[in-house]
RNA sequence: GCCGCUGUAGCUCAGUGGUAGAGCGCACCCUUGGUAAGGGUGAGGUCACGGGUUCAAAUCCCGUCAGCGGCUCCA
């Protein structure tokens, strides 16, 4: 007898189990046509779902005409519609593909399935499998959901020779994986298979009728039937690997995506293509601000002059915060010894992520001449980096630490790296002179410049490349002034995003896993150290995420992320507290007592690196700059040669004042000038002919505004532009 | 690094086995025009690079390099 609770409060009560659909077809005939699913106690599920007692019932409904499609209903399009692709590919490419998993996410769904020898799946075949596909959806076949005990469903999965299946199977009964050994293994519960229950079901759904139409195991839920899915495309392909583990097997990714109506799906695309237009590899080609060029390297940006005076705009700005902040700049070179890198622990530890060493003359000469190869010389270099990984002093047996671990007579290959960090520059100037407890905190700033071996299928515009500048700086501190040193930095990122107008960003606070012994320095200074952390983001005012084992080993942190037009999230500024190197550099300062004391050191870049954060600045502002960073702040068209003379005075007086500004006389019309300087996005055009000349004007046109805004005396328009771009003013305001 | 796709003029792209194309940009000429593209003429290409198949390759095949979308990684 089951009383079913309505979303509105309402209660019905049935004296007999009941499905969604009926209660739903009890509400009204217009609720039943529009129902797909159901929400019981707030867990999504099948709109069959039978119901044999007290719940409270939400039916998840298609949207009627205008309305927005919910968030639930969409859900089960897309999973619903993850079967019907793998259908249609198994029938387009063969049934020997097999299928391994297949989610929905956040703009649609994939299905990673392993494509046999000798078959691929190719982005020509997606025309049939789309053509399949609509077939598929508009024989409307039911998905029809059956469950079967965990041996018998098991015995099944294994006679079809499934491994991917096989292995979602024992992970949805909570067993240990018999197929999958890898690295990711771990997180399987600890039951043996011996100890399942019969008793515990596996679930399938057929599309259609089971033992006759395609099936798959999947534990739902799904739309009732294949046409209620609006509609849905196949959209690309990607390899992926077995539970992200790249030593185990590769799996092809195909992604999809579902949406209640055509047009729905074609707004969609068109979104996408509407946001390729804001990305900053087009806008940055089209505003000539970066290049990046094929026989420099891949990932190596070349700031063109555009781009270089946003940059350095950028630069500006934040030195004056930091000299505001009491930093002192320094400079160091981009290279160091190996020997630096042994103390950092940079080499050899992550020499796959760092550029090759960088051989000295006379041991290349050395080992040329005694006829050793290029691998060999990467031997004898890493040869020396095994010993020291292993820690031991071969001679005594004895654990060392990393500088000591070389031995004296040892034939090392003396070496520079490409710096991948700027720490180790500025931990060597910090130990450079004595410290007292009086001259903390020791703040040293840095436009640094590092380099990174990113894997090539990594690389992204300017968002992820193999050279970049860190608006980087260490601050040396005691363990007391942690937590104002951290507000510090907070507020110079906050001070940038409101200068800039970012508000859509998120801060990740990475913590201690609580499980995990890995980390460096005592839980006390841990403590004190996440508290500050999250003190400081608490004092941002905008939400932030508590993240429990995203620390680094060192130290907690806290990151600003923000998503490009793609979607793609990117860590920008980084706030990162820790405890290590300065034992590892033995770094101290005199304390009151006379005594040396270990400084903590927290590592900060508001703007992450220049590169990315320019990438990112690129998109947000659609290349369209507040005046104080545009590459060209006023261009000044005159109306014919006749005018070209007063032109030059207008452009001289810009000039004078400090105003980057252009002059367009070629021999095009006004009309033609106004539409160039419009496509290159110039915030002000001072449009001038022989009116304007005679009363000593300019008529002013502010970028994105469709008429112009009227004349202006000369000296008004230039104080007033000035201004706006002293007080680095967001939104273009010059007004007659 | 992995999978798929792509690489033709400065840019955006057409060209699918038979003499390399368009628009924009650029140069020059005409036009001297008051608010989102006036007109004409012209220059510009080892069709990414290296092999192969073929009487013949931008086009088909193999390899390399680079770009794009994902995966993995990101101290």
């Amino acid at each position: 007898m089951p009383t079913i609770t309505l979303p509105n409060g309402d209660k019905k009560v049935f004296d007999k189990s009941v499905s969604a659909a009926d209660v739903a077809a009890s509400i009204g005939a217009g609720l039943a046509k529009a129902a797909i699913g159901c929400k019981v106690d707030g867990e999504l599920r099948d709109l069959s779902s039978v119901l044999d007692k007290d719940c409270a019932l939400a039916i998840v409904t298609m949207p009627k005409p205008g309305q927005a499609v919910s968030a639930d209903a969409l859900y089960l399009m897309r999973h619903s519609a993850a079967h019907v692709m793998a259908e249609a590919i198994q029938d387009v490419i063969g049934k020997d593909v097999q299928l391994a998993y297949g989610p929905p996410t956040e703009n649609g769904f994939f299905y990673d399935m392993f494509v046999p020898a000798g078959k691929k799946i190719s982005t020509e075949q997606f025309a049939a499998i789309d053509k399949r596909m609509g077939e598929i959806i508009a024989e409307n076949r039911p998905f029809s959901r059956y469950e079967v005990g965990s041996q018998e469903g098991l015995s099944k999965l294994k006679a079809e020779g499934n491994k991917y299946k096989v292995d979602n199977a024992e992970r949805a009964l909570g067993m240990p994986s018999s197929v999958y050994h890898g690295k990711k293994a771990a997180f399987a519960s600890g039951n043996s298979a011996a100890g399942v229950d019969n008793a515990a079901k596996l679930s399938f759904y057929a599309t259609g009728a089971p033992g006759k139409n395609w099936e798959d195991l999947c534990r739902g839920p799904h739309v009732p039937t294949t046409g209620r899915i609006g509609a849905a495309k196949v959209m690309s392909l990607a390899s992926s690997y077995w539970h992200g583990d790249e030593d185990s097997d590769r799996l092809m990714r195909v992604y999809g995506t579902a949406f209640a109506t055509q047009a729905d799906l074609d707004e969609f695309l068109k979104q996408k293509e509407e946001a390729s237009k804001r990305d900053h590899r087009v806008i940055g080609k089209h505003l000539r601000l970066f290049h990046i060029d094929e026989d420099v390297g891949q990932g190596l940006i070349l700031w063109t002059p555009r781009g270089s005076i946003v940059r350095k705009e950028l630069q500006t700005f934040i030195a004056a915060e930091l000299r505001k902040q009491g930093y002192t700049e320094v400079f160091t070179p981009h290279i160091g010894r190996l020997e630096l890198y042994k103390t950092s622990g940079h080499f050899p530890y992550y020499k796959d992520s760092q550029f090759a060493p960088i051989i000295e003359r006379d041991a290349l000469a050395a080992l040329s001449a005694s006829g050793c190869t290029c691998a060999e010389m990467m031997n004898r270099v890493e040869g020396v980096a095994e010993r020291l990984a292993r820690g031991i002093n071969e001679r005594s047996g004895k654990e060392v630490i990393a500088k000591d671990r070389i031995m004296p007579d040892d034939k090392l290959v003396e070496g520079f790296m490409l710096k991948p960090m700027n720490c180790p520059h500025h931990a060597k100037i910090f130990a450079s002179s004595p410290h007292s407890y009086r001259d903390m905190p020791v703040r040293l700033a840095e436009f640094g410049t590092v380099y990174r071996w990113e894997q090539s299928g990594e690389l992204n515009g300017m968002t992820r490349v193999r050279g970049f500048t860190q608006d980087d700086a260490h601050l040396f501190c005691t363990e007391d002034q942690i937590p104002a040193e951290v507000q510090g930095c907070l507020s110079l990122v906050k001070t940038i995003f409101a200068t800039l107008g970012m508000k859509d960003y998120r801060v990740r606070v990475g913590l201690r896993d609580p499980n995990a012994d890995k980390y460096t320095g005592s839980k006390e200074n841990w403590d004190k150290a996440e508290a500050a952390c999250i003190a400081a983001a608490e004092s941002l005012g905008v939400s932030f995420s508590r993240e429990p084992g995203e620390a680094a080993f060192y130290g907690p942190k806290i990151d600003f992320v923000v998503k490009d037009v793609i979607g793609r999230e990117w860590q920008l500024g980084t706030v990162q507290v820790d405890y290590n190197m300065a034992i590892r550099f033995d770094l101290s300062y005199i304390g009151s007592d006379n005594r040396p004391h270990r400084p903590v050191v927290i590592h900060r870049a508001p703007f992450g690196s220049m590169e990315r954060f320019c990438g990112v600045l690129i998109e947000h502002f659609a290349g369209a700059f507040p005046a104080w960073l545009s590459p060209e702040q006023v261009r000044v068209l005159p109306i014919s040669d006749k005018s070209n003379e007063y032109a030059q005075k207008v452009l001289a007086a810009l000039q004078a004042a400090d105003v980057r500004a252009a002059i367009d006389d070629s021999n095009d019309r006004v009309q033609a000038k106004i539409k160039i300087a419009a496509d290159e996005k110039i915030p002000y055009m001072a449009i001038v002919g022989p009116r304007d000349a005679e009363a000593g004007m300019v008529s002013v046109r502010a970028r994105g505004v469709e008429k112009d805004l009227g004349g202006m005396a000369l000296d008004a328009f230039v104080s007033s532009l000035k201004s706006e771009i002293k007080d680095r003013r967001a939104e273009l305001g010059v007004k007659p």
